[in-house]
DNA sequence: TTGAAAGCGCTAACAG
DNA sequence: CTGTTAGCGCTTTCAA
């Protein structure tokens, strides 16, 4: 019954105001110069058509979209939907909106392709690689690219900035703790071998050990996975000599880890193993886990994602790249013996 | 240094390939009319140039933007994560793309004003209610909108369409196993008393207790958050007489549930106490928990989502409002005694 | 199958 | 401050 539902548009309204649509489009573009009875009458014809200004349009003229692409892989781990959360909610704040991309760990080439039918203002590669070649083609388009918790492998080297937290002096806290608590047998169990985050965090750790005269008395490999990291545990503890100690890539592996340890082992934490994660999402505090991590403030790594994100847009004519090292926190719980 | 990084348009590739711009637009269109010669010369001049066709141009002429709006409020509760990944994996495999709107429990209406501006081929409100007003603006606008794990209220009836489990049933099941394991004292714990999830859950247990001759002896509130779910349990169970089995409207409740229970107030689960949860996250079988749980078995949600959305899109003649409500499953583990 | 031409809804000069 | 005009990059009639 009800007509055909042609969108309104801005011509609607002009001529419903009587104004011209430039008069309109003014009125809604912050900052123009109307008179304040030319945006009242505009206003009230919009509200009474039901007019908004078409995203598209806007964007096809001005050559901004006021669209950030995030690139995902996993969202299992909650480090990510949380910093999703609050990366979506402040760029919202700025009239952003963020559209999403998932694909499978470090391709995220032909996802981009995707990505630029878009002509996104900014991409945020969550945990995911960027490859040379596609670095390039963003640069070619000057869209700004930011890696969120992840820096750039040999070959990306600078063409995209990069945010993330002190892995490496993070993790050195880490040895130290395990070492000051009179650990000698202290296993590591990493993430993706090939991933900035792991290598760093291993080489924090190890490196520290070394310069207390200790070392990575056991290793196994968990891929951020949580299956894989208890298989990697089962594997490691059930061993004639197990270790006494564990720091383990990320939280979300340390949680498999420690039920590993308990309940399929049958071993106490932190009596007969400290454990250590790195992330502290939110379950790390639950007291079934009650576990010492390392915190990577979120909230500051989603400001300088954004603000990245934004001078870049502000002065478009040079894209500078900008490598943002956070500091990573040592939060104290219950899993390591004292 | 670089040249001003103008975009590359159909135009430069039309000139480049030697053929009009229609040849080029009808090359990237699958199932135009074009020659398979016409088609390789402009795909090679598009490879050669790094052209993409533009998508805002393109939805402007077409009307269809192939982004699905989606509105979230809150990502603590891993259940929506795992949602988001497999909706947004599942729209792209067709095509569409995800944008991310956060707004703050049962307040869409600002929100999908802005939505509108970008004129999405659909909406999936997660969580959130839809009001009246904003339900028949959309309908105006004849878009689609699915409302994901909530069903209307009463004032926006058959304004959405709808995708549920059947939380009644699986709220029969629970009361059901808990009367069969000889409990007396049966707690329930609610989610936001105005979201008709937890108000299906609570009528689906108390229902079916009644029929078995029994009752929720005593009564909570957590409004779906770790915090106020774990107050909630606190109080419940330190009166003098405490329940013997309570069940929890999500499962991301049933931890802090479970936790306090534990930790704080030195019970065991389920010797003293049976705690049934909802959703079936992921964390619910991890051993630390093995939680009871009801299972939403996401992937048939997501592909009802879907198929609604889509079937909207193709006969968009005519908008049918569908409420979907597939089956839950009672997952037993080892948090209800035997 | 192909090209010319028109126009989606908007903003950005440029006059006035 | 306001209106006129041109055109963003694309698809789609319509003829050929």
């Amino acid at each position: 019954m009800s007509k055909a539902p042609r969108t309104v548009t801005s011509f609607d309204v002009a001529r419903v105001a009587q104004v011209s649509q430039s008069a309109v489009s003014r009125a809604f573009t912050k900052g123009a110069s109307v008179s304040e009875e030319t945006r009242e009458k505009v206003l009230s014809a919009a509200r009474l058509l039901g007019y908004r200004p078409n995203a598209h349009a806007r964007s096809l003229i001005t050559k901004k979209s006021r669209i950030i692409g995030l690139v995902l892989s996993y969202l299992e781990n909650l480090f990510y939907p949380i910093a999703i959360q609050r990366l979506s909610e402040r760029l919202q704040r700025d009239g952003y909106h963020v559209l999403l991309f998932f694909c499978p760990q470090a391709s995220a080439d032909e996802v981009v392709d995707e990505i630029l039918q878009y002509h996104v203002d900014g991409i945020v590669l969550a945990s995911v690689t960027l490859s040379s070649t596609l670095a390039r083609r963003c640069a070619d388009a000057s869209i700004p690219v930011v890696m969120f918790n992840r820096v750039h492998s040999v070959t990306d080297r600078q063409e995209a900035s990069s945010v993330t937290s002190d892995n490496y002096a993070g993790c050195a806290e880490v040895a130290k703790l395990l070492v000051d608590a009179g650990h000698e047998r202290i296993a590591f169990i990493a993430g993706q071998e090939e991933s900035s985050t792991s290598r760093e965090r291993e080489r924090g750790f190890r490196e520290e050990l070394a310069r207390l005269n200790s070392r990575i008395w056991s290793r196994g490999v968990g891929n951020y996975d949580f299956t894989q990291a208890r298989v990697a545990a089962r594997d490691m503890f059930s061993r004639p000599e197990r270790p006494d100690a564990v720091f383990v890539a990320s939280d979300h592996m340390a949680f498999a880890v420690m039920d590993t340890i308990r309940f399929e082992l049958k071993l106490r934490i932190p009596e007969d193993v400290s454990v250590v994660g790195f992330d502290d999402v939110p379950q790390a505090s639950w007291l079934s886990y009650n576990l010492t991590t390392v915190r990577q403030p979120l909230d500051e790594m989603v400001e300088h994602t954004v603000q990245i994100l934004q001078s870049a847009l502000r002065d478009d004519d040079e894209l500078r790249r900008e490598t943002i090292v956070v500091p990573a926190l040592l939060v104290q719980r219950a899993s390591v013996r004292r």
